[in-house]
DNA sequence: TTGTATGCGTTATCAG
DNA sequence: CTGATAACGCATACAA
């Protein structure tokens, strides 16, 4: 087979007789060029197999129509999902999806950045790496004007797009939910005080609710996780489960550490609902396969990522680059998915019968 | 905040009086430039913020160190890992990756594809769509010696690498462990005659298992899904729980189909393993978490990732465009995961008791 | 060891 | 409505 070689807006020139800045107008409806000439244009491309190349135009026009996205890993479900919004949204405006993973390291989040902006990509979406405590690798994205939206785990401090929920509120919800159900000694699992600081925010709900709640704040049943795992949430859970009287109620910061507690429940005897109602975060895919199901605070990954897209994409058209204006946050909204792990209501109807 | 313009290695030049080739060559360590100018060029460059153009070097060389991966959703968990492997191995090679999800439609595909071909990148990765039943938008890399890696569903009739599991043998292995397990009568869901008929692969592996231990074939315990989704997953249960007497084992194509056997035989008071035991496949988060535990078959998604992309990347390297030679074909190991879902001796010990 | 010149494929500007 | 030409930033062949 013959090595083609790629066909250009030359091939296309010399074939028809025109000027190659004929061609490249008639390829984009141009408003100078006669329908004729387009109709004709367009033909003959296609016949010829002509496919634009990208790396041309965006070296002319100095832009891409890409999108890099920056976050810890694609494996877990929300990343996942939130990808999946990137790239559905992305691909109606025809944009192009580039994906790096900092495996929550700074040192390569930083290098990633840098391989983005080399990438001149349109636009960036990232969501910070567990490690990351400053933000300077961003500043080059911020100072020519590239877009940038940080998704869920945002810094604090930075003039820039942000989409994100409500953790205060969110945990706020969570907490209360279990205090509807009867709860009175509720624990709750958070991760080490971080930049992002989400499970902070959770954490504020969770402290704020029992407040408001007259429940008193036990350090006891407040415990902080190295890392949000299985293993760590088995840990914790046990920790928690050694104490006299356990808790009634236990609100965890994800639904792997839901998991985490609701097995280690049952490996120790200990009945969910009945003795330990459980509310997790997230609505991962596993929280409505184990038995119990595990209630949860719905987090919108997809939404997320389709808005950030389109933040993104919207700055880009209205190239108004309104500099240093600030940057709105979009938050998305959350909500109680009570399902059976924190169900004490019909668990009392079963006991009653 | 100025628009900062991106510096080029123009700029270098002229500040330190070399020639841009100069400042080309000493960041790439080119052997004929000294070690004092390589050391000075890459010390201002650095000061003054250079970032590299991809997009130039792109258009220069005609190769973009980009690999497009092509797949018909980011969201489930054996393709997440597969672009976690992929882009791991890319990451190591400095390659970018570009994804692109086809959401199993022909259309979106096709499109896809030529968008990768449009921006050029250096090689595909690619795991075909659902509908895809012809390849032909494919040929655009092979003619131009763009190394096209096929990952767990390929064509069947395509000279390229391709990266896959032998299916057959994983569905032999599946049934032969239910047969292991003392089931006589065992059922197999299986999805619509394909073209990438990995599901069919597995059909022809559970035949022959029961062929080979003298067990009859029951076309009344095989079942053809529309769609491996969980709801076809319950759909299919509920018809093979109507049978008198029911099947004593179930070979599922995907942990999630498995997942809704287990639990409709749960909602229908049929134990498991006792009464059927359950075998599913790719080793999906789930099927640890749910109770009982699923056994399964391995399913090495990172690990084919990262085989696909280092064939990319060793192909790219040895630019030996070996053109038609017979590309070779990867398999990857399977294993048996037996957990409770199938573990009959342990509950025969149970009954014993 | 370094410099000069050119081209990669597009698009925008200006001219016709 | 169409054409000629320059420029985007880099890498290479060739010259010095």
């Amino acid at each position: 087979m013959e090595e083609n070689k790629h066909v250009t807006i030359y091939d296309i020139a010399e074939r028809l007789n025109l000027a190659t800045s004929t061609i490249s107008r008639a390829l984009k409806d141009h408003h100078t060029i006669s329908d004729k000439t387009i109709k004709k244009v367009k033909k003959t491309a296609e016949e010829m197999g002509f496919v634009p190349n990208t790396l041309a135009a965006g070296l002319r026009g100095n832009k891409t129509k890409t999108i890099g996205v920056l976050i810890p890993t694609v494996t877990q479900p929300f990343l996942s999902s939130l990808i999946s919004g990137i790239e559905i949204t992305a691909q109606k405006s025809d944009y192009t999806v580039i994906i790096m993973q900092s495996h929550d390291s700074y040192f390569e989040e930083v290098n990633m950045a840098k391989s983005l902006y080399s990438n001149r990509v349109s636009g960036v979406i990232c969501s910070l790496a567990m490690e990351t405590r400053d933000t300077s690798h961003f500043q080059q994205f911020s100072n020519n004007n590239i877009p940038l939206v940080f998704v869920d785990r945002v810094p604090k401090d930075y003039n820039t797009f942000r989409v994100v929920i409500d953790n205060y509120t969110a945990g706020y919800k969570a907490t209360k939910h279990l205090i509807e159900q009867g709860c009175i000694r509720i624990a709750h699992l958070t991760a080490g005080s971080e930049f992002g600081n989400l499970y902070n925010e959770r954490k504020r709900g969770y402290i704020e609710a029992l407040k408001d709640h007259n429940l008193p704040i036990d350090e006891e049943l407040i415990i902080n996780l190295k890392s949000v795992t299985y293993e760590e949430g088995v840990k914790a859970s046990n920790q928690l489960f050694d104490l006299e009287p356990i808790p009634d109620g236990l609100f965890a910061p994800g639904d792997i550490i839901a998991v985490s507690a609701v097995q280690t429940a049952k490996k120790r005897g200990i009945k969910v609902p009945d003795e330990i109602a459980i509310i997790g975060f997230n609505n991962d895919p596993i929280s409505q396969i184990i038995d119990p199901n595990i209630s949860t605070i719905t987090h919108p990954a997809e939404k997320m990522g389709k808005a950030a897209a389109e933040i993104i994409i919207k700055n880009l058209k209205s190239a108004k680059s309104d500099e240093d204006d600030a940057k709105e946050i979009t938050f998305l909204n959350t909500e109680v998915l009570a399902r059976e792990s924190s169900d004490k209501n019909k668990s009392l109807e079963a006991t009653a019968k």
